[in-house]
DNA sequence: GGGAATGTTTACCACTTGGTAAGTGAATCG
DNA sequence: CGATTCACTTACCAAGTGGTAAACATTCCC
């Protein structure tokens, strides 16, 4: 709804800033998260995008002011993704599923969003406590969906928090680690991301499901 | 053996040599590991060993070479912590528990080594292609572990090589994912890596361990 | 002991970096 | 329509980049 209110005629000056501004957010999420955030210059940014440094200094006055607009925006995509799946129908193993096979779709096609988050961290500081801030919210929804589930005996319990730490390492692992992956032999296809799925599943199955009774 | 017949006499130019292009070796993974390959100049580096940048360059013609040899010292400085945990005595569990100890004993005390192999798979070409090489050894033996414990029934039947990445980023994830962690509450201290070292083994044991019967 | 090999430094270079200053053409508004 | 704001470019700059050339000190070897 802000959306609507604040969204100004179509074609205007303002709007046609903004897609700038998107277009740029993109295109250096993009390149910060395959790349590193030291390996891009605002030059390869600005020749990726045609246009000019200086036009993207007008926008965020340095690279470290836009790096903060990029975890901003990684955040809110990251949430937008991963979210939606908490709500969803179901409950218990059903739920992780649906969390399961979300997470991977994002991991193959945005990979570059996983890997701008494990960038960030690195980098550590204010960026960091700035992605920690802009996920907060998710992560306590989802630590406190874990406990439900924990609380109704649905999967076995255990720190929640660790419990996120681990499905959330093991699958971006699994998705993201190809270089490990080659080292094993496994030439990431869509074929074998299937498989690999399906393998996951069942290692998450078996690791979180309470023993039923 | 062979260190004895190539060794020089203690404290001649040679040996002295061979020190220096350690120290520099050794101070280059730290950094790159923890900061990363292009956010470390050769003058960073050189300050920190407290000699000129034109002193590295002297051992290794480029920054790339240096990369290169890098490469190889903390292929060969991981294959030492962990392949011994392959032979260790035990089977089944107990010794994937002692290998678990041992990498959660190196991402403690050299989180820059793991670091390290993660921002090279970034880097990709010849880099990867160079650790992928470097590391194929070690790999191969771990699969053939886990193949030989499938076998005898000591865990779970699935695919060798996923097992391994599963297992590879499930504790590299858990012991060095620190923003992710703080994220959810975790503060990394002695404490909680204990704890979570526990919640972690029990998180493997029933991923891994085939239901006895 | 003297010349040669070796490891390191000083001096330098072309190029890239993030960032500034001033200018320009078009959209906006009174 | 004319002034102004806006989005962007051209022209710079100082600092830092990886890398080269040559001078220099020390160790080695005959």
């Amino acid at each position: 709804m802000a959306a609507v209110i604040t969204s100004p005629p179509k074609g205007s000056r303002a709007a046609r800033t903004r897609a700038t501004e998107d277009r740029i957010l993109s295109v250096a999420l993009e390149s910060f998260g395959t790349k590193g955030f030291d390996s891009v210059s605002l030059d390869d940014l600005a020749a990726d995008l045609g246009i000019t440094k200086q036009a993207i200094l007008y926008h965020w006055s340095s690279k470290r002011v836009l790096l903060d607009a990029v975890i901003d925006r990684a955040a809110l995509e990251l949430i937008i993704e991963f979210d939606g799946a908490l709500s969803e129908e179901g409950s218990g193993w059903s739920r992780v599923e649906s969390i399961v096979r979300r997470i991977f779709r994002v991991a193959m096609r945005r990979p570059e969003l996983l890997g701008f988050i494990r960038e960030i961290s690195r980098i550590g500081g204010d960026a960091s406590l700035r992605v920690t801030a802009d996920l907060e919210p998710f992560v306590s929804r989802a630590t406190t969906y874990f406990e439900r589930e924990m609380d109704e005996g649905r999967i076995r319990r255990c720190d929640s928090g660790l419990l996120l730490v681990s499905a959330y390492s093991t699958v971006l692992g699994a998705a993201t680690e190809v270089e490990v992956l080659r080292a094993v032999g496994i030439e990431p296809t869509l074929r074998s991301t299937v498989v690999r799925r399906r393998e996951l599943l069942s290692f998450l199955h078996a690791a979180m499901v309470a023993p039923q009774g």
